[in-house]
Parts: structure tokens; C-alpha cells; sequence
RNA sequence: GGGCCUGUGGGCUAGCCUGGUAUACUUGUGGCUUUGGGAGCCAUUGACCCCGGUUCGAAUCCGGGCAGGCCCA
């Protein structure tokens, strides 16, 4: 198999032809923008689910899974909500022969499925804070061109729900959010930001929103997940209270916090190459592949030290694939380096001789040799190396596509934009329309910053983020 | 919301205008020879999106449906 096209010239191509040659995922399903998971795709994002679970469980959230359909009543209560999903939800309206009553929606996210049921759970402060997650499919008809993992009608993601006592321990919630997102972002090697979206970007129904965006190599960005504080938008129509220890009633304070499948999309549009995947060491479903070199005098002898060096990297706790396939070297290696698999070892009759195996690395195609005697340190050490420099490298090219503007004056293309902003919608809005950018907003975490509004010359001491967007 | 285009083996595609045996490459399967960067030969499986119409005869022409893609707001 071969790529044919070229990731820095035509991105978008590029990305598809990915994607189907790696064999991520089968989009000929015949319902538009939903695919198929197939085995190799699913690995990954099943690799990218257990670092979610394992953070989650460890910052003391509870795995919990809601019914898919909400009824109409529900759904409806909190009018912001309704109407930022309005267009985009699916509807079922029968059931068998019969047109039902009160029609259901296809969860587009969870919210209104949920929280007439914490309205139940949560009796007194004592009960506070709740925090559940679920990694569940929801359901958005796209009416834009649709994308593997990127913009998809049937998308995978997690949601974690919290309620509190305050508005602080809400606050406190977000904090520990964007930790936990820290420790993620570690394994998939990949940079991000958060930024405050604006009011009129921010999710239906949210107090505010934070926007977790990565910028793609065409300078695009692309939204991969975001945190919300709700105060008490919703608790009140969903009358989710508590009694507090002074006997009052009082309601819940809650935040949201989701990442979808587009985590998957941010890494194979960050890392990978025009030869193929490079999958971050700590999600690869094989982090080490070896190809066994083959004589006609020594087949016996190599593929009984191949499959030693398997038993010995798998009871490591690496993930191995030994490719014994009756291919020849150079057709697997090919194969490799589309799935992405981070490190090739190469074993043949030299290497058994200098008692060494071959080393190939994907991120940057250097070559070496390992001593066999210390094997596991030696592969662990490359494939923490490689993260590192898989990370370093990513964040170099963000950096790179981040530029501060004074003048609406030669716009750079591809860019995304730093300047300052009044924060009125009016300067917005215009920026907007006029130059077909979005502004993701300004810096959750605070950056030292004096300047002008960019519009209306006001002074600021905010700047703000703007883009094309995925 | 408005407009345009396309559906042919698993993949990619020729044929369609001008109706008559469906093309190439790739993949799959079996066999023999090979194996430190995409092996070669032989054999072989496998397709005209669906429904209707025109016709002696439809992948081809016409109508509708379904599915996919693109462009504009």
C-alpha cells in the first residue's frame, strides 16, 4: 500500500487516505457520518478510554450508564439547552405500529437524561458532590461534510456530571478538570489550550465555557473537548436541591466535562506522517513490532529467538505483535509504518551473532541496536524517548502556528491569531463576519497582556484567540 | 435552505455520449520458488445501488427511490 498524497500540502486528503489505509475505521457504512469501528481503530480508542476511566476513577468519579432515549418533557426544560440542540437531534417518533405520545430523543449529551434522576439521588449536602461519568455513543445530525472522527453523527465520547454545594466546589471541579486533562494530553503527546468561549459560543444552557482546542498542521483548529460550569441553570429547572446543614434548601451547583473520538482524530492529524500513523508509545495497540529476518540456512534459529524476544518484551507489560507473516521484510516494514507502531525491532542472523536486536524508530526513522541481555530497559527507555520527542515536536509546530497580530492589516493565512479585544459582542461580531474567523476566546489561565482592542482600539488587558476552525 | 455531480467484483477504475460477450490494476484463495526496505510465476473466486418504463435486447436511454460526494448561503 502506498500513500500517495502529501500531509503538508493537501491536508484534508491526506487525513482520509489515513484513515482508510490504516484501517481505523469503515466509513461505508451506508448512513452518512457513521462508521464502523473496526479492530484496529477500536484498539486505539479503547486505549484512549482507559486513561479516561483511570483518571476519572482516581479523582473520585463513579462510571455510571444512562438510557440512550430521553423523552420529549424532559428534554425540553431548560430553554437554552433545547434550543442549541433543537436542529440537531434525532427523534423517535414510533414504536412498532403505533405513533408515540410523547415523542423520544436520541441523547445529543446527557444532561437531560441525567438530571432528573440526581434531582432524586440528592437529598441533603451530605450527598454532595456528585460525581459520575459515562463513555457512552450520542447522537448529532451533522447537516456539514462529515469526517472519521472528526465531525461524525454518531459520536464516542465521554461526559463526567458533577453537583456540588457551591459555586466554589463547582470552580474547584473545573480546576481538577483540567488536571485530569493534563495527565490525558500526557499520553496521547499532544498540546492544547484552554480558552474561555465567548457568550454567544458558549454550550446551551452553560454559565461558561471552556473550550480545549489543538491546532491542526493546516492551522485549523480543532475543538477535542470542553468543561462547563452551570451554577445552577440547571439544577433549577431540573430542581436537583439539597438541604444544607443549616436546614435550607438549597440547589446544586454543576459542571460537565466531555471528550469525544476527536481526541483519535487530534492524534493521527498531529503525529502522523506522510508514510503513514505514528501512534503515542502509551496508546499504540502494539508499541513494538519484530520481523523476523529469514535465511533459507536459519529460519529455525531466528524465529525461535523472535519468539523468545516476544515472551520476553510481552512478560515486561509491553505490547508486542511478532509478524510472521510468509511476507517479506520489506513489505511488513511498510505495513508497520502505516498503523503507526512506534518501534520496529529487527532480528536476523547478524543481529543473533552480535548478540543485539535492530531498533527502527517511526517518529524520526533513526536506527540502532539494543544489547539483547537488556532488551525491555532498553525498548521501555526508546519508547519514553520517543513520547518526549513526539510531544516536543507537536508543541514546536503549535507554537509555530500561533501569531500575534497589532493590525487587522495583513491577516496571515493559516495562523491563528492572537490579538487584543475589548470583550463587548459588537467587536466581536465583526471580526467574525469581516474576516470569517472564529474567536475562541480568551486565556482560562491568565496571561500577562496589555494592548488595544483590535476593533474598536479601547485598552484591554485581555487577549483573545481566533481561527478557522475544523 | 439553494444548486451541482456520482453510484460497476473487497479496493480503485474502463465502458455510458452512439443500447448487443464488462476493462485494467490491486486485493482475496491455492500452489511452486523466494525473504536485511513494497518478490516472481501459474491457477482461481468475485461486480453493473433499488424499483419501474422504453426496447427483440439496458451498466448504457427515461422516471422515481435510496445512498454518497461537492459547491453556495
Amino acid at each position: 500500500m502506498v500513500i500517495f498524497l502529501q500531509k503538508e500540502d493537501n491536508f484534508n486528503d491526506w487525513y482520509i487516505e489515513i484513515v482508510e489505509k490504516a484501517n481505523l475505521s469503515d466509513k461505508r457504512y451506508p448512513v452518512k457520518g457513521m462508521n464502523v469501528w473496526t479492530p484496529y481503530g477500536w484498539k486505539i480508542m479503547r486505549g484512549i478510554d482507559t486513561y479516561i476511566r483511570q483518571e476519572l476513577d482516581a479523582t473520585g468519579h463513579d462510571e455510571v450508564c444512562f438510557p440512550l432515549l430521553i423523552p420529549e418533557t424532559e428534554f425540553k426544560k431548560e430553554k437554552d439547552h433545547i434550543k442549541g440542540f433543537d436542529s440537531e437531534v434525532y427523534w423517535v417518533t414510533h414504536a412498532g405500529l403505533n405513533e408515540l405520545d410523547v415523542r423520544l430523543v436520541i441523547r445529543p449529551t446527557s444532561e437531560t437524561a441525567m438530571y432528573p434522576m440526581f434531582s432524586l439521588w440528592i437529598r441533603s449536602h451530605q450527598d454532595l458532590p456528585l460525581k459520575v461519568y459515562q463513555i457512552v455513543n450520542t447522537f448529532r445530525y451533522e447537516t456539514k461534510q462529515t469526517r472519521a472522527f472528526i465531525r461524525v453523527r454518531e459520536i464516542h465520547f465521554f461526559e463526567s456530571h458533577t453537583c456540588h454545594a457551591t459555586v466554589e466546589d463547582a470552580q474547584c471541579q473545573i480546576d481538577e478538570d483540567v488536571e485530569i486533562l493534563a495527565k490525558i494530553a500526557k499520553r496521547l503527546c499532544l498540546p492544547y489550550s484552554l480558552l474561555v468561549r465567548t457568550e454567544w459560543d458558549k454550550f446551551p444552557g452553560a454559565y461558561y465555557t471552556v473550550g480545549i482546542d489543538t491546532v491542526m498542521p493546516n492551522g485549523k483548529t480543532l475543538q477535542i473537548g470542553s468543561i462547563h460550569h452551570y451554577r445552577t441553570n440547571f439544577s433549577e429547572p431540573y430542581n436537583i436541591t439539597f438541604e444544607d446543614d443549616d436546614g435550607e434548601h438549597k440547589f446544586v451547583h454543576q459542571t460537565t466535562y466531555g471528550m469525544s473520538e476527536r481526541l483519535l482524530g487530534a492524534v493521527i492529524g498531529v503525529h502522523s506522517d506522510d508514510a503513514g500513523l505514528i501512534m503515542p508509545p502509551d496508546i499504540a495497540p502494539f508499541q513494538v513490532v519484530i520481523i523476523p529476518i529469514l535465511s533459507k540456512t536459519n529460519s529455525d534459529l531466528v524465529m525461535e529467538a523472535s519468539n523468545m524476544l516476544f515472551k520476553t518484551l510481552t512478560d515486561a507489560g509491553l505490547r508486542v505483535k511478532l509478524d510472521d507473516r510468509d511476507a517479506r521484510p520489506g513489505s511488513k516494514y511498510y505495513d508497520w509504518e502505516i498503523k503507526g507502531v512506534p518501534l520496529r525491532l529487527e532480528l536476523g542472523g547478524r543481529d543473533i551473532e552480535n548478540g543485539v536486536v535492530t531498533f527502527a524508530r517511526r517518529d524520526n526513522s533513526e536506527k540502532g541496536t539494543i544489547d539483547i541481555t537488556t532488551v525491555s530497559d532498553g525498548v521501555r527507555l526508546l519508547l519514553d524517548v520517543i513520547s518526549q520527542s513526539m510531544y516536543d515536536k507537536a508543541k514546536q509546530i503549535q507554537q509555530s502556528h500561533i501569531q500575534e497580530i497589532d493590525s487587522l492589516n495583513n491577516i496571515p493565512e493559516d495562523k491563528v491569531l492572537k490579538f487584543g479585544w475589548c470583550g463587548c459582542e459588537e467587536c466581536g461580531h465583526k471580526f467574525e463576519d469581516n474576516y470569517d474567523m472564529k474567536i475562541l476566546g480568551t486565556p482560562y489561565i491568565s496571561e500577562n497582556y496589555k494592548g488595544k482592542c483590535i476593533i474598536c482600539g479601547k485598552s484591554t488587558d485581555k487577549p483573545v484567540y481566533a481561527a478557522h476552525t475544523m
